[in-house]
DNA sequence: TTTT
DNA sequence: TTTT
């Protein structure tokens, strides 16, 4: 069934890395995302509770921080568990599929990009889409698509598809 | 900023209509929404906690009930309040914007069809999206649309958003 | 970067599977998607493109028909060819990642389902998303997700993400 | 029925501004959106031909320029024209529901932003989406939601869309 | 006809 | 070239 979500805000706060007894990358995170509409006395944003997992979740708390500015594709997720008093707890978050930077090269935020090539931040920010320049694009509609490797930003920061998303047991 | 959901799913129970101090439709609804990967001893599905406004909660109340398969566009929202207790509460719940029946007419579900045209149900299944015969296409790609009136599904089932999108008359 | 697309609608003819020289499977096919506001004396649907590949082309084509209602997950996808007279033709098309059958398990529509629990629409007909009663939640949060199997539709139906979607050399 | 989008992309050109017969303002533009998954020897994007309406191809226009970063939501529509030729031409675009703009205040490109307020890249830039502290949230859930007006980004850039999603009192 |  |  269909489940999407499509979000575009900052992080309320620095990502910060938890690992699952079985060494899997999780990570949660806040997006504040402004609204159109207010409310009177209101804020003006909704925090949303997102959660990314393996190396999503590595590059994120690697590369962003509170306030950088992201998109998300993902899916919303319910889940409970019972707290120390015996109360169920109900949980709804945005689970993470695939994050994109939003920053430029040159955000100055108190953290400093990586040197080499493969931070998403650079990456990002030098891709060449290989500007198609007279015949930019594709002669043949149904050629073989190979995994972009030139992009440390999209290569490396989408969920990796199923299977081994999550792990057995609980990390917090 | 982009916040934007898009459901596919069904009713985990009626939807129930209740007023505002100001005579304000709204209904909370709770869609469950299959998943694709599952995990092993947990649910198949999302619960995902709705509340629909005005019209939409009105006609949601009159032709939807528990197990409706429906459509929805909106947006999450979060808000908090603090409880009998005196503990906040924080709340993530999907706004709907807009609300698909798609439930065939033939739908037998223990509840029945209005008899007259104006249910959803019977609006949409009698939809005649005016099959374009020889020329099925907008000549004049910007001519002037008006809200559509011949489907009560459609015209009634949505936010009621802005009606002067385009003008009468081509551009180029 | 986002390029999300999230469309439903009914198929406007009987989905139609090719191969491609590496015998991959690829269906294309056009959705009829009502619009919302429609334009005087114009169609009130969009008559959109689409594609799809492998399983879900051959799903697709086994299962579903000319006035299908789908639910369809993708992108937005563009791409170029030189015709035989010489001129450059711009696409513009949507590529199907996830698709989904909305039609009930008694559609009657010329074609007989198949007889055994696999078929796409047995399989999402009998889904009983249980609504929760007391504990309808996921007591773990973070278990680990495994391939949903009990689910012919949702498990088949789907893009087996990246590798290989197309193939290397044109079916038409 | 549903038609979503959603792009995060760059304007391969500056947006140009066309009124039609009766004043509406109008404007096209092309995305360059970068994929995730590339094709050998083809382009790394898409290049999706949108057009916006009203106010927001008047801000457009006036902010907007070659490389800007923005962010889309609306439609696919589809239409046709006769060409010169006696042809009949198919055209398939998104029609732009609301625009944000991506770019940092600081960003120079060749242009200069509005030293008042009310210019959308300003607007946005000054967004303090100061994540809420202790007490963020909503603490009437159901309270009147009015036009944002301190952002001259939001309220400005998005098709009009309705004032009275909500109440101004609490139903439960 | 394509953007960083 | 369009679906209910």
């Amino acid at each position: 069934m269909i489940n999407r979500v499509v979000l575009v805000g900052r992080l309320t706060r620095d990502p910060e890395l938890r690992k699952t007894q079985s060494g899997t990358s999780v990570c949660s995170f806040t997006m504040a995302v402004g609204r159109r509409v207010s409310t009177q006395g209101q804020p003006d944003a909704d925090f949303i509770n997102c959660v990314a997992w393996n190396k999503t979740a590595d590059l994120m708390t690697q590369y962003l921080h509170k306030g950088s500015l992201i998109g998300l594709e993902g899916r919303i997720q319910t889940r409970s568990y019972d707290n120390q008093q015996g109360q169920r707890v109900y949980i709804t978050e945005v689970v993470a599929e695939s994050v994109q930077f939003l920053e430029p090269k040159n955000a100055q935020s108190g953290y400093s990009a990586p040197s080499q090539d493969y931070g998403m931040n650079q990456g990002f920010a030098q891709n060449t889409y290989a500007a198609p320049v007279q015949n930019g694009y594709n002669q043949n509609p149904y050629s073989n698509p190979v995994q972009n490797t030139n992009n440390a930003f999209d290569s490396t920061f989408n969920a990796d598809d199923s299977l081994d998303i999550a792990s057995d047991d609980l990390p917090f």
